[in-house]
DNA sequence: AATGAATGAGACTTCATTCAT
DNA sequence: CATGAATGAAGTCTCATTCAT
C-alpha cells in the first residue's frame, strides 16, 4: 500500500499518480455503498485531495463509474474469448475442460474484488454487463454445440444464461484459491451432467 | 375515477383506499426507476395527494420500499413450500414435476411484474430476496436429495443457488403463458441433465 | 414597507405572500447587482426564508428573472399601445402631445424603479426590451407617417430606434415628477424639431 | 504558426508575443460570451497557452478586461475630439458635416467590432463608456452651441445624450462602408431636423 | 517564459421530511 | 383524513486563482 522505490507507480508523473489514486479509491466506495450512496466528497477524503481534483481527472461522478465499467466488462470478454473448448477435446478432458473454464472466471472475479463488485454485483451496471456476459459465452457455446460438444436442443443464450446465473449466485464465496478451484468442479458437474441421478441422455 | 358498489377497494375505509392507492403507486414507481430514482413526490403525485399524507401512512420512503419486499418475500416463501417433490414419484414424471416447478416460479414472477422488478431484479433487495430463496430452495433440495431424486455429491445449497442463478437470468422474458411452459421445460432439461451430450451418470 | 391591515397582501394565501415577498426580494437583488451577481442565497436571506422555499416558487434563478422580465415588457408594450397619436390632431398642440408620450413613458419608467433597472437597464435581458420596444414604437410611428404626421423619408424602424436611444440614455435621472415632466418636454423638442437652429422643412 | 520575418509580431519579444495572443483571444472570447460568461479556461484554451500564462500578462480576468475597456475608451476620445464643427462652416455644408461626424463613429465602430461589442454595448462596462462618451459629445456640442450652431434652449448634456443614444440603437448594423454612410445622412437629418413634418424653428 | 497540478470558496439545486391547520 | 407551506442537510459541479517546478 506504501510506495516503494519500485512500485509500479512511482514512474508515473503526479498526474497519473493521482489518476491511479482517485480510481482505486473511488472503486473501493463505490464497491462499499453502491453508486447513489457514494459522495464525490468520500472518494476524494479518501485520496486524500480536494474536490476539484476530482473533476481534473473524472469529467463526473458518473463517468467515473462508466471508466471503471468499460475496464471491468473489456478485461472480461477477453478472458471469454480464451475459454472456447476446442472440438477435438477427448471425452474423458471434458469435465475437466469445463471446470478449468468456471475456475478461470472465479480466479479473475477474485482477482480484483471492488471492480467486481462495481461491474458484475452492483447495479446500476451489473445487468449490463451480465447481458454482455451472456452473448459472449454464447458465441462460445454455439461453437461448441456446432462441435458436437453441448446439446443443441436449447439455445446457446440459454445455456449461456444459466452459466451467468451460476456464476453470479455462486461467486460471492470466493475466499482462497482452492475453495474456488472445489467450486469449479462442482460447478462443471452441475452444468455437464446436471442434478437429477436418473437422467440419461439419449 | 369514481368507486362503484362492487369495486374491490368500495369497501375499505376512506384511509384504506388511500393506503392501498399509495402502495399501488409506490409500487409502480419503484418498478419503473428503483429505488432510488423514485422521488416520495413522485409517488404522492401519481397517486394524487399530497406529501404529508405519504407519512399518514409509511414512516419514510424506506419503510414503504421494505413493506413491498416483505410482502413480495412471504409470498414468495409460500409458493416454494409447495414446490417440494414427494420421494415415491416415479422416473418417468420426474422431468415434468421439475418443469411444473420452474413453471409455478415463472408464473408467479409473471403475476405482479411491478412487484417482482422490485424484489426479484432491482437493489438494493433483490439480493437479499435471492440469497433468502435460495435458502429455502436448498431446503426442498436437501429432502429431495435425501428421498433419492438427486445427486448428492454437491451440496444442496449449492444446486439451490444454482437454480436461483437460472431463474434470475431467465425470468426477465415472460410474455405469454405458453412461452413460460416452454422455458420451463428448458430449465428442467438443462438442470436436470446437464448440457453436456456425453454425460453418464454413474 | 409594513403590512397594514389593508395591505393588498394581507388578503392573500400565506403561500402567496411569500410568492410576493420573495419577487420583491428578488427585484431589488437582481436590480442592485445584476443577474450574474445575484445569488438565490441573498434573495432568501432578505425575504427571510429558506432556499428550497426558492425553489417552491421558481424553477430556477433563471426562470425567476425571466417571470420579472416577462411582466415587465408586458406592462410596458400594453403602455405603448395608449401612445398612438391620433391623425386629426391640430399642429399647434402637436409638441405637448408627444411630450405627453414622453412623460408617460417615463413616469412608467419610475414607477417601479428595480423592475424598470431590470427590464431596461441591465443586461441580459435589456438588449431584447429594447429590441421589442423600438418594434412597438416603430407600429406606431408608422401609422403617423401615414396620417402625415411625422417625414416619411426616414423608415419608421429607424425613428423608433432614435426615440427608444433617447430614453435609455435619459432615463436615469429621473428624481421628480415635475423634473420628468420637464426632460419629456425637451425631448419633444429634439425629436420633433432637431437640434440644429437653421433647419428648415421643406 | 511559424511567425514569419514579416509578421507584425516578430519583431516583438516572445512575452509581448503571448501578451498580444491573449489579448487577441481575450476580447474574442468576451465579445462573443460578455464578461460572465467567459472563463479565463476558455481564453488561454483558444490561445494555446496554459492558465498560469495568463497571469503572467493580467492580474485577473477582471483587469484584462479593464485593459480592453481602457483602450477602447481612449481611441474612442481620441476620435471624439477631431468632430468638433468650427464656428464658421457654411449653413449649406452642415448637413454633410453632421453626417460625416456620424459616419466616423460608425467606422470606428465598425473598425474592431469585437472591441466595440465589448467596450460599447456590452454590460458591465458599457454604460461608463456610453456616460463618458456624452461628456466627450457635450463638450463639442457646447462650443457649437457657442458659435450659434445649435438650439441653445436644451442642456448640451441632454443634447449630446441623444446623439449617444442614437449611436446606440444604430450602430448594431454596420454590414458594409456604404450602408453606414447612408445611416449617416438619416441620422444627421434626424438629429438636426426633427421628424416632425410641421416643425418651424422660431 | 511557461506549465502541470491543485484548490478555496461557493453556486445552484434536490429531496425526504415535518409543522400548523 | 388531508394538506399547503416550509426546511435541514446534502450533493454535484464550477471557476478564478496559485504553487512548485
Amino acid at each position: 500500500m506504501k510506495a516503494t522505490m519500485h512500485d509500479p507507480e512511482s514512474c508515473l508523473t503526479k498526474g497519473a499518480k493521482t489518476h491511479a489514486k482517485l480510481r482505486r479509491h473511488a472503486a473501493a466506495e463505490f464497491a462499499r455503498l453502491g453508486y447513489h450512496n457514494t459522495k464525490v466528497s468520500d472518494i476524494v477524503k479518501a485520496a486524500g485531495v480536494s474536490q476539484p481534483t476530482f473533476y481534473c481527472y473524472f469529467e463526473s461522478k458518473e463517468m467515473a463509474y462508466e471508466d471503471l465499467m468499460t475496464e471491468f466488462r473489456s478485461r472480461f470478454e477477453a478472458l471469454t474469448r480464451t475459454l472456447l473448448i476446442e472440438g477435438g477435446i477427448p471425452t474423458s478432458q471434458m469435465l475437466d475442460r469445463v471446470a478449468l473454464s468456471f475456475q478461470k472466471i472465479f480466479d479473475f472475479l477474485a482477482e480484483d474484488p471492488e471492480l467486481t463488485q462495481i461491474g458484475f454485483f452492483q447495479p446500476p451496471g451489473c445487468s449490463i454487463t451480465k447481458a454482455n456476459l451472456a452473448n459472449w459465452i454464447a458465441r462460445n457455446i454455439a461453437n461448441e454445440q456446432q462441435a458436437g460438444l453441448f446439446r443443441r436442443d436449447i439455445a446457446a443464450l440459454q445455456l449461456a444464461q444459466c452459466v451467468v446465473g451460476m456464476l453470479d449466485q455462486m461467486a460471492r464465496l470466493p475466499a482462497d484459491a482452492q475453495k474456488r478451484k472445489d467450486l469449479s468442479f462442482d460447478c462443471a458437474h452441475m452444468l455437464c451432467e446436471g442434478i437429477w441421478l436418473g437422467a440419461k441422455k439419449g
